[in-house]
DNA sequence: ATGTCC
């Protein structure tokens, strides 16, 4: 492990003050020994960074999946007071609102075994690659409304059904989306893909449930082994990529203007009181708010694909639970004692709300919240259920997957597509891509094992494994 | 992640 970073529990690592100058609070990570191996000091000294941030709260945090990212580590944990915080867009990341949500079906293993058909069918009703546009007719109008009420929007113009939204984190919608603080150009590049999948590590994912860990948690959330579901990995695509790229540029300014001391440019950020801070959250909750909707056209599609196949009905494939990965939120959280809300920033993590939790449907009170991992191409996906230990240590959050460990460019050198495809095949596992390329860089050797992140926050207590997912076929950008 | 450089 890295010189002057010492255990404190079980897989729990602390950064002290003074790592880096400026620090007003220790950092904290969850990691094994060997996850450690592969851990980059550069996203140590970035976890470092972040808790020189003016508000901080108890640590910068950090998840096993930690790795090297803009400004803050992709991992990254960090609770801001709202008095006296900050807000940045490099705590969010560029994909806001990426996230995941599973979908369970009434169909087993056999029903779908080699059915090419059925891949080859939801990569025609699902758009996918970069600049991937909608088959939809999503109006511009639709597309305020999806920045201001996210996946209930898509309920409500017939696109799913109203149980799926108090199965969504957060009832699929922020209430601060502010459309005014999302440029032309953010919303130009929003219309036309409203109902698409992106690239890069975005997937859907048919897949099988074959392990169960918890029984009680397995049976509340609807899952039974051999059952098939459909994973959907997906965020909020052009729009609010142009959103983090215009307000990283105004926030520079404001971080100038209010006299913040950032030791690195790419922690750009404001008081969450200020007028430019205000704009960002507004502008992040709309791009939020538009990938919940993302997700929920998606399930629509898939849901129709699978009834008119299967000759089942849409109404059998319910939600388990929607997850955000990418976003900063208002939360009530336990600090010294009192409860108080702060601005929780999570980029590369989960939300992992205990059970108790007043966020969470009530035949979930007793279990906890739902986590959704989803795993890298090939590997298994992991359901976890949020925890005490979270609300405790963490401010409710988790790991968010596997996390990655071999450069884009370097995959696509030393890797072949075509190979990864047929030995992917050979173990019954069906891909299908626009381009080999897309598949060498999301090769199962260029990530972490999702095994390895999901035993070290099982086993430090901060969420729980409930059910692993294998795949049977996917579809990538 | 991303109309992978306005």
């Amino acid at each position: 492990m890295i010189d002057s970073v010492r255990q404190t529990g079980v897989n729990e690592w602390e950064v002290p003050v003074g790592y880096v100058p400026g620090m007003r609070v220790p950092g904290k990570f969850f990691l094994s020994e060997s996850l450690g191996i592969s851990l980059e000091s550069g996203a140590i000294e970035q976890l470092a960074n972040v808790a020189t941030l003016p508000g901080i709260i108890r640590h910068s945090l950090a998840m096993p999946d930690i790795h090297w990212g803009y400004g803050f580590p992709i991992g990254g944990v960090a609770a801001f007071s709202l008095d006296e915080g900050v807000i940045s867009p490099g705590g969010v990341g560029f994909d806001i609102n990426c996230g995941v949500r599973l979908l369970t079906t009434p169909l087993a293993q056999k029903d779908i075994s080699g059915r090419r058909d059925l891949i080859e069918e939801l990569f025609r009703a699902v758009p996918t690659g970069v600049g991937g546009k909608s088959t939809l007719r999503i109006s511009p109008p639709d597309l305020e409304r999806m920045m201001i009420k996210g996946a209930s929007w898509a309920v409500d113009a017939g696109y799913g059904v109203k149980r799926d939204l108090i199965r969504c984190e957060d009832s699929g919608y922020m209430k601060q989306a502010d459309c005014h603080a999302v440029s032309s150009k953010a919303k130009q590049r929003g219309v036309p893909q409203g109902g698409t999948l992106g690239s890069g590590n975005h997937f859907l994912e048919m897949q099988v449930v074959t392990e169960i860990f918890d029984p009680e948690a397995a049976q509340a959330f609807g899952l039974h082994l051999g059952q098939i579901c459909c994973m959907i990995h997906c965020g909020s695509r052009g729009l609010g990529h142009q959103v983090c790229t215009d307000h990283l540029k105004l926030l520079e300014s404001a971080t100038k203007k209010y006299h913040i001391v950032i030791p690195d440019r790419q922690l750009a950020c404001a008081p969450i009181t200020s007028v430019e801070g205000k704009d960002y959250f507004g502008a992040m909750a709309s791009s939020a708010n538009y990938a919940w909707a993302n997700r929920q056209l998606i399930t629509h599609t898939v849901r129709q694909v699978l009834a008119k196949m299967f000759r089942i009905e849409y109404e059998d494939m319910p939600l388990v639970y929607d997850v955000a990965h990418n976003v900063a939120k208002i939360e009530e959280h336990e600090v010294d004692g009192k409860r108080m809300n702060v601005c929780v920033h999570r980029k590369g993590a989960t939300r992992a709300f205990g059970p108790d939790t007043d966020e969470l449907p009530l035949d979930l009170k007793k279990i906890g919240q739902p986590v959704i991992i989803p795993g890298s191409m090939g590997t298994s996906s992991f359901v976890l259920r949020g925890t005490k230990t979270a609300m405790e240590k963490t401010f409710g959050s988790t790991c968010h997957g596997a996390g990655r460990i071999m450069s884009r460019t370097q995959a696509k050198k030393s890797l072949s597509g075509k190979e990864i495809t047929a030995n992917l095949l050979k173990a019954g596992i069906i891909v299908r891509a626009h381009s080999e390329n897309a598949i060498a860089d999301e090769a199962p050797e260029v990530y972490k094992s999702s095994d390895e992140v999901v035993n070290v926050v099982h086993e430090a207590g901060i969420s729980r494994l409930v059910a692993r997912l294998s795949p049977l076929g996917v579809i990538k950008g």
